[in-house]
DNA sequence: ACGGATTATACC
DNA sequence: TGGTATAAT
């Protein structure tokens, strides 16, 4: 799995930082009265007092660990203070988190590239504001240091106990004899105190951070000390840490891998990984794995921190554990239209914040059957063009659930006579949107376009009137056929149309069949938790309409494709990831560090800019004729202008293969 | 079939 | 490509 990559010649200075116990952090600025005590964060669950996803410093010492439920918590520490996640649609609501860590990497992301590793998580690559650091006002040439600093922990200095440990620190780093990258590790152990401290300053949060010569080391090193302290990797240190490192501690060997390097090579920590060639390691692990291993039994990982503030897709999900799992396909569609809710609200944000569309959605359930046999097969994903806007996802979604369930059922249907139950139970269902693009800032219509698409539910909810638009001629034709029986079910609310329409992807309309009467229509009353769709009337229709051959799904997702679709084939990079670096998710209210930081800024980020060009690679002039011509007359006149001068791109002189080069010239104003 | 919701990435 | 598997938090 892991990928080897070799260390690149010039040595960087790589830091990682990971908000302490972050989910808590939030919670405890919400509400400044938990500060100090010990606190966790549960997840909405009635079960067993819900299931702890952080857990302050102060309760861990009460013995509290992550994945105890909320009772066990109050058991190990009666005066723990529970805080429940919040709920909207039923479902866990992440998004107080989600944007709690964007402030944090709005801040961080001024000293150079940076990366969102997770939501609590970064990496960023300091080398260019060290070294300028290093060659503007070392760290010997300060008259005083950052109190921050001299609390950091530096490996394979000495003993670092007691009170002169703080003098070693800034004899360490000051000292004059240290190689290059001592030095410049530093530098960067100085940049980062005070990023830390500008973090907690405008969010009231504390990190910890590891600052080393490469992810991997930096990563090791945030967890050795917390919270809210960092740690420093010099090379001198490398060998010694890793000798004794439990290899499954090691990043990407938590898991499998790792079990696998134990009872298979007898490998039991990193530094054991040295006495195998690294033939031996590729002839266990294939080539890719096996140099990866051999590389990092070294230290060695050239793995580069990705220019990249925002998350690559976005998803939601819910489990339906145990007696909670879903069997009718009613409360599946219920679910599934909670998580399109709440994935199409967090897609518009993302078009307007960041000026960014997915094209791509994907549904992802699992589920086991109990009645049959192999009553532990896979329930496969499914995926199809994104079309904004929470009606159709829902409506998307549902219908690639069904695609899925009839190919997880299998081609025999089930129960040719109707008599047995259907045995599947849908344990946890999710969808997710991905192959996110930039769009060009300026042009608002699009921006508009979209918003458009995506707002107004009601509006838009009586189905085929909705706007001009990006729907397929066969997907029209689909709609108009339902309008009929639709128009005289319209509830107000939600689950007016889709409810019952079985779309056949294969157009083997038997397959119809699979889904019994009964688990279409009704909701079990031993279901607890299933919530009722429909009403009753609702429900007689649906029976009615059971077996009719309705529209064709098939054309509608796999035809041609909507107006996302042109966008996929531009190169997404360019001038908008530069913006997208910048001003990405939040105002970039915050000052600088210093001016060593902030001078080198710009250079960094061209770099960025010049590195993302190869990162996709669509082509503009792809773009099928018969897809413009669904759009709205004014969408269309602006794609154009900025397609026509694209047919003849390949000629500037810009660097590297210049396929996508300079795309983002043409992606400017351009008014007419 | 209880650690849940999310994200990323490599592989085929 | 889409779908699967693995891993991390």
């Amino acid at each position: 799995m892991p990928v080897a990559r070799p260390e690149t010649s010039e040595t960087r200075v790589i830091a990682h930082v990971d908000m302490d116990c972050f989910y808590v952090q939030v919670e405890q600025r919400k509400q400044p009265e938990l500060r100090g005590l010990p606190t966790a964060v549960v997840q909405y669950n009635e079960w067993q007092g819900g299931g702890l996803i952080a857990v302050s410093y102060e309760a861990r010492k009460c013995g509290v660990k992550r994945s105890m439920r909320g009772d066990e918590a109050k058991f190990a520490c009666p005066e723990i203070q529970l805080v429940q996640v919040p709920v909207a649609r039923g479902k866990a609501d992440l998004n107080l988190y989600r944007s709690a860590g964007s402030e944090v990497v709005s801040i961080l992301a001024q000293s150079g590239k940076c990366e969102r590793a997770s939501i609590d998580e970064v990496y960023l690559d300091l080398t260019d504001a060290a070294e300028r650091m290093l060659a503007d006002a070392p760290p010997e040439s300060l008259e005083s240091m950052d109190e921050e600093v001299l609390k950091s922990h530096i490996l394979g200095m000495s003993r670092e106990d007691g009170d002169d440990c703080k003098e070693s620190v800034r004899d360490w780093m000051c000292r004059r004899d240290a190689d290059h990258g001592d030095k410049l590790l530093s530098c960067g152990i100085i940049i980062v105190a005070e990023l830390r401290k500008q973090v907690l300053k405008e969010t009231e949060f504390t990190c910890s951070a590891g600052i080393a010569h490469n992810k991997m080391l930096a990563k090791l090193a945030s967890g050795m000390n917390k919270p809210a302290q960092q740690t420093g990797v010099p090379y001198s240190a490398v060998q010694e840490l890793l000798s004794s490192l439990p290899i499954k501690k090691m990043k990407q060997l938590g898991g499998k891998l790792g079990t696998s390097l134990q009872n298979d090579l007898g490998v039991d920590t990193v530094g054991d990984l040295l006495q195998f060639s690294e033939t031996k390691l590729q002839e266990h692990y294939g080539i890719n794995t096996g140099t990866w291993l051999w590389n990092i039994a070294r230290g060695i990982s050239g793995e580069e921190v990705q220019g990249r503030l925002l998350p690559k897709s976005h998803g939601s999900g819910k489990t339906f554990p145990g007696p909670r799992a879903l069997k009718s396909l009613s409360t599946v569609q219920h679910w599934l239209n909670q998580l399109s809710e709440e994935l199409s609200e967090r897609l518009s944000s993302d078009l307007e914040q960041n000026k960014r569309i997915a094209s791509t959605l994907t549904l992802h359930a699992s589920a086991f059957r109990s009645r049959d046999s192999d009553s532990h097969k896979k329930f496969p994903s499914k995926s199809c063009p994104l079309r904004y806007g929470a009606i159709k996802i829902q409506e998307d979604a549902f219908n690639l659930f069904q695609a899925a369930l009839r190919e997880y059922i299998g081609p025999f249907g089930i129960n040719p006579q109707g008599n047995k139950k259907e045995t599947w139970r849908i344990t946890g269902l999710s969808v997710s949107a991905s192959k996110i693009v930039d769009i060009p800032s300026g042009t608002s219509s699009i921006t508009r376009y979209f918003q458009s698409q995506s707002t107004a539910p009601s509006h838009s909810a009586d189905g085929c009137v909705q706007e001009h638009v990006a729907m397929t001629p066969s997907a029209s034709e689909g709609c108009s056929e339902q309008r009929s029986t639709e128009t005289e079910v319209a509830m107000p609310e939600e689950d007016t149309s889709v409810t019952c329409t079985l779309p056949n992807f294969e157009n083997s309309y038997k397959d119809i069949d699979l889904v019994s009467e009964k688990d279409v229509v009704s909701c079990p009353s031993n279901e607890a938790t299933d919530i009722p769709t429909q009403s009753e009337s609702n429900k007689g229709t649906q029976a009615k309409r059971i077996g009719q051959k309705i529209n064709n799904l098939k054309e509608k997702n796999r035809g041609i494709p909507s107006i996302v679709d042109i966008f996929k084939n531009y190169s997404a990079t360019a001038s908008s990831k530069q913006e997208t670096q910048e001003d990405s998710t939040v105002s970039s209210t915050s000052k600088r560090v210093n001016f060593s930081i902030s001078s080198h800024n710009s250079e960094v980020n061209q770099e960025v800019e010049e590195r993302r060009e190869t990162d996709w690679g669509y082509k503009l002039d792809e773009i099928d004729q018969s897809v413009l011509d669904e759009l709205p007359v004014e969408i269309q006149r602006e794609v154009r202008s900025f397609m026509r001068p694209n047919k003849r791109f390949n000629v500037g002189k810009s660097k590297g293969d210049g396929s996508a080069s300079s795309i983002a010239h043409y992606f400017q104003p351009l008014k007419r």
